[in-house]
RNA sequence: GCUGAAGUGGUGGAAUUGGUAGACACGUUGGACUUAAAAUCCAAUGGACAUUAGUCCGUGCGGGUUCAAGUCCCGCCUUCAGUACCA
């Protein structure tokens, strides 16, 4: 019997299927545990060896709790819209919708292309999900409901006082009763004062334009980032430097009516709710910065009136916001962002020249350059003054770029004695520094430590140390009506609408401009179809090619446009929602995959919950990871959901790399004396290669960029070969150049192979290397002094360019599913970012074998009932105690090297114990599903391994009587000696110091100390 | 700059509360088997010195605490990731 682990894989992953083995019942007598991974984004590239680690990682932990006996439901599904499939289209024509079904099910694409697909590459790494709850976001089945939150959220308001999300009736109701000064609400800024009265004399357009400031999604003209490459808004985290995060465009700011996610309204709970969940620092890091709480004082300071200005109302106001009130005897001058509305109205007759020109220069800059340049200080004096709420002195009034337009209210109180921007703002324009600070010295650099604070030339804050001083202040600030305790959050509303076609359609249509949803009755809304996917001639987004699509509020179906009457008949929203919108509730339908009445049954969202695991990439969090906390805090608000925090432990694993192989081509040319002309013929000759490790002088040109080697005794042989070479060739170099120039050299130049062609030992397979492109077919190599090839090695990202993308279906055809599960979890601790080797891979493959080995031969299955003997119990035990605490700290690479310990040590042994040897295979089942599932079978078993129970440990088998002390002097370990671990510690003393190994070391001397730790070491000192 | 993570053989990486540094693999070298290769098996493998016994040095760098430091403390350096003139 041989370990035919093709046939072994494909007969268990049938057994599975055909079984619903890992189908997992909404109602159990068993604990319930789910476990969840990022559903990928199906791309045509299909999988490479980095895809399925944390999958590999999620599944052993899923298939450990089954064993644990829980009800574990472990599912599965594709975030399946998005950009890519989109461009394809429009390079196409293919729908989307096409593509998207061939990326997942496999099949041939428009161009006769096989595309395997997603679905029969996970399904034969060995995967234990529940296909049977399979969600794709694109299926109108599943966006029926994203559609319904949608709506949900626009349906409701926040209400600061119950502090959650309400019904907007509610907000009505209290309108009609108060009007809307009593309001406690997250809210558009500036909002008109008005009485009940008020309110019921509105019309009910008026009405409804007022609502929509108050709810959690609305329609508003806001500052969006527009990437006129990609034709379509991008929200903050979509943007990397400044340039979209897709295909790297330049994005720009512009006014647009879009939809909005009123996320700031829960920015305080979405920082709360990370204390209770067990997601990493780093992460949770990442969040709190993202949410960027400060909390400080708003403080007002009014505008002195000046009689050289036009318009002297002298009721100009500048509202700051600080989280140093505490040091508001400071303040020597105010800062304004330049594009601050108010620079305008104050600047003085005599400034406005030189203002305008600031301004005009600051908006020339880029963001970009605003950001990199932070070393330069410039501003402008408006030439107006502010009047300090306490002392009444007059303060100038500057604008400066320092000072964000969109953070706080764009514009500080500057205290430079506090603050090092300010600071180095008043040195470059010589504004006073007053000091406020008692005992410190401000001659050099601002004192910016508040916990060594002590308050001095501040009136009343006098002696003051932070906490206290920032108390008074605020609460004198709030006495006179000039400012109040504030908190600031930086998370902005996320921007919701997209000019895309391929993505959720609003369930929205529009009656005189303003937005009415569509009844959730009629949902889903599907997405049109459209000739083109790209935005219109008019500048309209893709769906604006929609012929039918318009809303028919009578048949309450998607009509045609041509029907619009604007009567009964009305324009169907054009925007669609961004790619976060299906990944924010995912989770929850997976609990209830196939309900068409709900968007989860309550029985099913009451039995499972949350999350209980989550495994997933890092980069998701600032984006899926905050955008999906806050819809369940929302829905859960609602009552929809039972919690509202939806994955109690969250892992990132790391990436892995790919190790890149490289040959180094040579280059021949001929080189001026000076260095700095250069004359190359490289395609005069074939291309030449030579081994990476051999041994050359090289140099570099002027610049360093170019690495090239002339001739010596260490390329000699080189010369000769390129010398013999060139008579092959005649038109090499022409005695012409031999005049103009006066060395020879040889230059070196990296080329990326593929991966597969260099084996473990970085030698390359030089035959398939010239069958590879046209242009190596007639290569030479120039060999290392052993005679072999050897390739360069590089660890970068797997990607097609560098050719060392590894596709798993490789692996799984050469090796196994169960030898590319091992081999991806003993790679390193799963967190890490680590290299991916190939070659590596025999390691675990040939532990399987010796698996296999130890209960089959040629001749059959060996296992039989012997008595195990106290080692064969003592490996087992260890086996089951180390690889239990392993998985548990998720720790699956150090639990491999415990299974070929394990193995080893029964080789060892001998072992055939059918005691020993069937519970090992359920410790590795959950590592390697297929070889267990037939040796469970072999051992006369029936049915799956997959819910046997996990192995009991026993410590008992663990007891040792004695124990092999390292014996150490001053701290160096020089031999062991084996002692009875029930020893008293003055006899192991005197046993240690009878040695004659302990009277060699000591040579004579005297031990000043004998340290012994009993059951651990003997240190002697002397 | 700030925040977080990490620096250990030729390589990936082990070392649970301070207690035998380098487990387990890959690679390399030598050997067995084979006509040969592959596969498999055996042995060696941190570095230097030493015929052996053994000695010295070794976990990014410099200090410190301790009988004992990869692990704890202080001060640096480097790499990766996130974020940034956040008032």
């Amino acid at each position: 019997m041989k370990y035919n682990f093709n046939a072994i894989e494909a007969k268990w992953q049938k057994y599975w299927a055909d079984n619903q083995t890992f189908k997992a019942e909404n109602q159990s007598d068993k604990p319930k545990y789910y476990v969840l991974d990022m559903f990928p984004y199906p791309s045509g590239a299909g999988l490479h060896v980095g895809h399925p680690l944390g999958y590999i990682a999620s599944d052993i932990y899923a298939r450990y709790k089954r064993h644990q006996g829980f009800n574990v439901l472990h599912p599965m599904g594709y975030d399946s819209f998005g950009l890519p499939a989109e461009q394809y289209a429009i390079l196409t024509g293919q729908h989307p919708a096409d593509t998207t079904r061939v990326n997942i099910d496999g099949g041939h694409d428009k161009e006769g292309n096989y595309i395997d697909g997603y679905r029969r590459q996970l399904d034969q790494i060995g995967f234990s999900f529940d296909w049977s709850r399979e969600v794709r976001t694109s299926d109108p089945s599943y966006y029926k409901w994203t559609q319904w939150i949608f709506i949900q959220l626009f349906n409701s308001w926040y209400n600061n006082d119950s502090d959650k999300a309400e019904d907007i009736s509610t907000l009505e109701t209290i309108f009609s009763a108060e009007g809307n000064t009593t309001v406690n609400a997250v809210c558009d800024e500036n909002i008109e004062p008005f009485s009940a009265e008020d309110w019921k004399s509105f019309s009910s357009e008026k009405q409804q334009q007022i609502l929509l400031q108050y709810r959690l999604t609305y329609l508003a003209e806001t500052e969006v980032n527009w990437c006129p490459a990609l034709g379509t808004v991008l929200a903050n985290d979509e943007i990397v430097n400044g340039v979209s995060e897709r295909g790297g465009h330049p994005v720009i700011r512009k006014k647009m009516t879009q939809w909005s996610m009123r996320i700031s309204a829960y920015a305080e709970r979405l920082l709360q709710g990370l204390d209770k969940i067990d997601w990493t620092d780093s992460l949770k890091e990442s969040q709190r910065n993202w949410i960027g709480k400060s909390v400080g004082a708003s403080v007002t300071f009014n505008i002195l009136p000046n009689v050289t200005l036009s318009a002297v109302e002298g009721s100009h106001k500048i509202d700051v916001f600080t989280t140093r009130p505490d040091t508001i005897f400071g303040v020597s001058f105010m800062t304004l962002a330049p594009e601050h509305e108010l620079v305008s109205q104050i600047t003085t007759p005599e400034q406005k020249d030189e203002v305008e020109a600031y301004i005009l220069a600051t908006a020339k800059r880029s963001e970009r350059d605003r950001m990199a340049d932070v070393k330069t200080i410039s501003g402008v004096f408006t030439g107006a003054y502010a009047e300090h709420p306490f002392t009444k002195e007059p303060i100038p009034v500057w604008i400066g770029d320092y000072v964000l337009a969109g953070y706080g209210t764009g514009a500080v109180m500057s205290v430079p004695c506090g603050d090092e921007r300010d600071y180095a703002f008043a040195k470059h324009f010589n504004i006073p520094i007053p000091n406020i600070f008692e005992g410190v010295d401000i001659s050099e650099e601002a004192f910016s430590d508040k916990a060594k604070t002590i308050i001095a030339n501040s009136d009343f804050l006098n002696g003051l140390n932070y906490k206290k001083a920032t108390k008074r202040a605020i609460y004198e600030l709030e006495k006179i009506g000039q400012g109040e305790g504030k908190t600031n959050y930086r998370l902005r509303d996320a921007v919701f609408s997209r000019q895309r076609y391929w993505g959720e359609p609003f369930p929205v249509y529009y009656v005189n401009g303003l937005p009415q949803m569509i009844a959730a009755e009629h949902l889903p809304i599907k997405l049109p179809e459209v000739e083109k996917y790209l935005p219109t001639e008019t500048g309209e987004p893709p769906l604006g090619n929609a012929t039918v699509w318009a809303w028919d509020t009578e048949k309450n179906e998607v009509v045609s446009n041509s029907l619009i009457d604007n009567e009964n008949v009305f324009p169907l929203e054009l925007n669609t929602m961004p790619g976060w919108a299906g990944s924010s509730w995912y989770f929850n339908r997976y609990m209830d995959a196939n309900n068409p009445d709900e968007f989860a049954s309550k029985e099913a969202l009451e039995y499972w919950q949350d999350v209980d695991l989550y495994i997933g990439g890092s980069e998701h969090a600032t984006g899926h990871l905050l955008y999906s906390r806050f819809w369940q805090k929302f829905l859960f608000d609602k009552g929809v959901v039972p919690v509202d925090e939806y994955a109690k432990k969250l892992i990132n694993q790391g990436m892995i790399l790919g190790t890149s192989a490289f040959v180094i081509r040579v280059v021949p040319g001929l080189i001026s004396k000076k260095g700095d002309v250069f004359l190359q013929k490289a395609d005069k000759l074939p291309p030449i290669f030579i081994s990476y490790d051999r041994e050359l002088l090289t140099q570099n040109d002027e610049k360093g960029k170019l690495s090239y080697f002339t001739r010596d005794s260490k390329s000699e042989d080189i010369f000769e070969l390129l010398e013999n070479l060139s008579k092959e060739y005649k038109d090499y170099f022409t005695s012409e150049d031999k005049e103009k120039y006066d060395i020879s050299f040889n230059f070196l130049h990296g080329i990326h192979v593929d991966v597969s062609f260099a084996n473990a030992s970085d030698e390359l397979d030089t035959e398939s290397f010239k069958n590879w492109m046209p242009d190596y077919k007639n290569s030479k190599f120039i060999l290392n002094e052993n005679g072999t090839f050897k390739v360069g090695r590089d660890v970068e990202k797997m990607s097609k360019s560098k050719y060392n993308v590894v596709n798993p279906d490789d692996i799984v055809a050469d090796y196994g599913a169960d030898s590319l599960r091992l081999y991806e979890m003993f790679l390193g601790p799963l967190e890490q970012y680590k290299p991916w080797n190939t070659a590596g891979i025999t390691g675990v493959h040939s532990f399987l074998k010796k698996l296999w080995k130890l209960y089959a031969d040629d001749n059959g299955l060996k296992v039989t009932d012997a008595t195990p003997t106290k080692e064969n119990l003592k490996t087992l035990h260890k086996t089951i105690k180390k690889v239990q605490e392993d998985i548990e700290n998720f720790s699956f690479n150090t639990s491999v090297s415990t299974f070929m310990i394990a193995v080893n040590e029964l080789t060892a042994q001998k072992c055939t114990s059918k005691e020993i040897l069937e519970p090992l295979l359920v410790l590795i089942s959950p590592y390697a599903p297929h070889i267990a599932e037939e040796l469970w079978e072999q051992l006369g078993n029936s049915g799956s391994i997959s819910t046997a129970p996990f192995p009991e440990f026993d410590a008992s088998h663990l007891v040792e009587s004695s124990k092999n002390y390292p014996i150490s002097f001053n701290g160096k370990m020089r031999f062991t000696m084996e002692l009875p671990l029930d020893m008293s510690k003055d006899a192991i003393e005197e046993a240690v110091l009878a040695n004659e190994k302990t009277q060699e070391q000591l040579a004579g001397r005297t031990p000043k100390k004998v340290i012994v730790v009993p059951g651990k070491i003997v240190n002697i000192v002397g």
